[in-house]
DNA sequence: ATAAAAAAAGTGTGGGCACACATTTATTCT
DNA sequence: AGAATAAATGTGTGCCCACACTTTTTTTAT
């Protein structure tokens, strides 16, 4: 079945069953109808291949995310994602410009943000961040209708046409359930939070999630608090960490609300971590080093890879087929452990992005 | 960058770039290594729109896999990913037919498998059964040298090229860790088996990785063993369930190596149920209304709908551009409990796909 | 009733590649 | 050297659709 099978049915020309199926006007209803039914009968579907080829206009879609280097890879995750997504739509008429920028320098935000303004972008995928002053920044998305996803981290009050990423708050409600789990009744745990993590949302989010996991399932429990001013001091980190475990032996519990659960127990002595369960965020190289060595117990990933992936897909989807995706999109709340660990795809996903670039 | 533009810039017709990019032979020394210079200083790709557009050749894929029915539809997942996957690539020149057997049946079977072959199709994916006797139907697959998968269940001394599917043994090894993570030193546990288990590799190879993980870390763990003879008599496994754990308080933890769990679960008693960590697999209607209930604690699944999605993603690519899959495919191993379950997608992919195939 | 305007329908090219067929160039044989 | 053969290269059509442009038909105005 080809638009030109339909037009021969209906009697009447390809130009006019091409219009009736893109609603470009210009047809007589009667012969719309009579077009119309034809196509449901035949369960015809328009060729994407074929439909692809043809199409003239290009399509751009603009990313901004944070950097990634040495220090934290994890934005090289979703930028692969990205990436894969982009070759595989590129043949349809995408294209895909990345922009990056520094989460701890404005400048670069701003300066990498209006950049891609001036590509004229059909769409815009990027992880928000400077909450307090992006809102302006915005007010020339919002006239210019370019339509926008914000990824990994979200923002309230904005126009994005979606958010693609964890819901933070039932993770954390995860934590403080498998924590439970291991525990058993009574549980005595530690959370440990950097000062930076105060004010970020996804974080306050996580420890939300937490807390009411233990407000509506468990008659008591008893919780520390520790909050580093900085990671920079390690040696101050591992002083104060041992300190407080070891004056509380009946703590056995350790929740770190981010990514850098690796550093917090390498920090613990052996002797303080043994029967400890430490569960925090994000499958980096650093915590799948410590999860190998059975420091850590639990991490909770977000599948960021997909999330960059996902995101390039959905926006192609809405501008090519006009398919709006739903407001808000959530990744997995996986869980890894050290046995699991190999087969959650943190290392495959690479591999396999490279092979299909490199074949 | 088309072949056209290459062809300008090697002085050769379209024609000759076609046969460099092909490997159809017929293009002298020189103007092959000319020409492939050019592909790799210029970066060209083929257009793979354009390419499958021009492509004239037909392919088959046939799957075969057991039927699901209210019963048990475990199998409607990973056939939804192939129904997907086949939506996809319909317009890429790939037909897929379908095929089903009962897993109790051994003529609907071969009955399904010689329609199949008479099919002639360009590649095979299929769930394995009955073990001893499929040896021999399969000589026909190797003579005919048609390339196949196997998917969910692998079969070992067959020239398939991928099993695609979880990793039996380190599922099994998983849940020996969280039962021990949950449980604590010197465990005493509970596996629960049906009969028809015994010789079902799949579940063996659980069982065997389940009792590795106590081999290798536990000084000390005591575990009883029950196989029911069958899954009919609800009212004698409820009885022999019960008189166990009651005779047997110090067990605290359950292994159900099959998605039989629901069904073990929901026959114990509360007041033996209470404290009791219930671990077992596959997230079927009946096991995710348990885990709700708090009557299961942890599900392991194994993305069967990506399964049968992958499976072919994979054939597709194998037989269009040549990209020769691994030996072994393996699925995660997710842990799923109540707080999780949400973001797992064992949902969200049906709806996906009719939203896919209805719009 | 006729011209002008609007609506409806028809036509043709191009998009990049695959592949069969045609043509040119190089090699071998006598 | 010339014919026969083989190797190398060139040519053109079709795949299906999008979209601009053209033509025909219908409607409206005078």
């Amino acid at each position: 079945m080809t638009i030109n099978d339909i037009a021969i049915l209906a009697k009447v020309s390809t130009g006019t069953v091409d219009r009736v199926i893109h609603n470009r006007g210009g047809v007589s209803k009667k012969t719309e109808k009579i077009i119309n039914n034809l196509i449901k009968k035949n369960n015809f579907e328009i060729n994407s291949v074929a439909s692809a080829l043809a199409k003239t206009k290009e399509y751009k879609i603009a990313t901004l995310m944070p950097i990634f280097d040495d220090d934290d890879m994890f934005w090289e995750s979703p930028f692969l994602g990205v990436e894969k997504a982009s070759s595989e739509i590129k043949d349809f008429g995408f294209k895909i410009i990345n922009y990056s920028y520094s989460q701890t320098n404005f400048k670069t935000y701003l300066d990498s943000f209006n950049k891609l303004i001036d590509d004229k972008p059909n769409g815009i995928i990027l992880v928000p961040a400077f909450n307090n002053k992006t809102k302006e920044i915005f007010e020339k998305l919002n006239k210019s209708k370019i339509p926008y996803f914000f990824i990994n981290i979200n923002l309230n009050g904005f126009n994005n046409l979606s958010f693609i990423g964890q819901h933070s708050f039932k993770s954390g409600y995860l934590a403080g359930k498998l924590l439970h789990t291991c525990l058993g009744k009574n549980p005595q745990l530690l959370t440990v939070r950097m000062a930076s993590h105060l004010k970020n949302e996804t974080i306050v989010d996580r420890i939300k999630g937490f807390d009411e996991y233990y407000l509506r399932n468990q008659e008591e429990s008893t919780s520390l608090n520790i909050i580093f001013k900085s990671i920079e001091d390690k040696g101050l980190i591992r002083k104060k960490l041992n300190y407080t475990l070891q004056s509380n032996p009946q703590i056995k519990g350790v929740f770190v609300p981010s990514g850098r659960v690796g550093l917090i127990s390498n920090s613990i002595d052996k002797k303080n971590l043994t029967d400890l369960k430490v569960i925090g965020y994000d499958t980096t190289v650093n915590n799948i080093n410590y999860l190998k060595k059975n420091k850590i117990t639990f991490l909770i990933s977000q599948k960021s890879f997909n999330q960059g992936y996902e995101s390039v897909i959905y926006m192609s989807d809405f501008l090519l087929k006009n398919i709006t995706p739903k407001k808000y999109i959530y990744s997995p709340i996986e869980i890894i452990t050290k046995e699991n660990l190999e087969f959650v795809n943190y290392k495959k996903e690479y591999k396999e992005f490279y092979y299909a670039n490199t074949k």
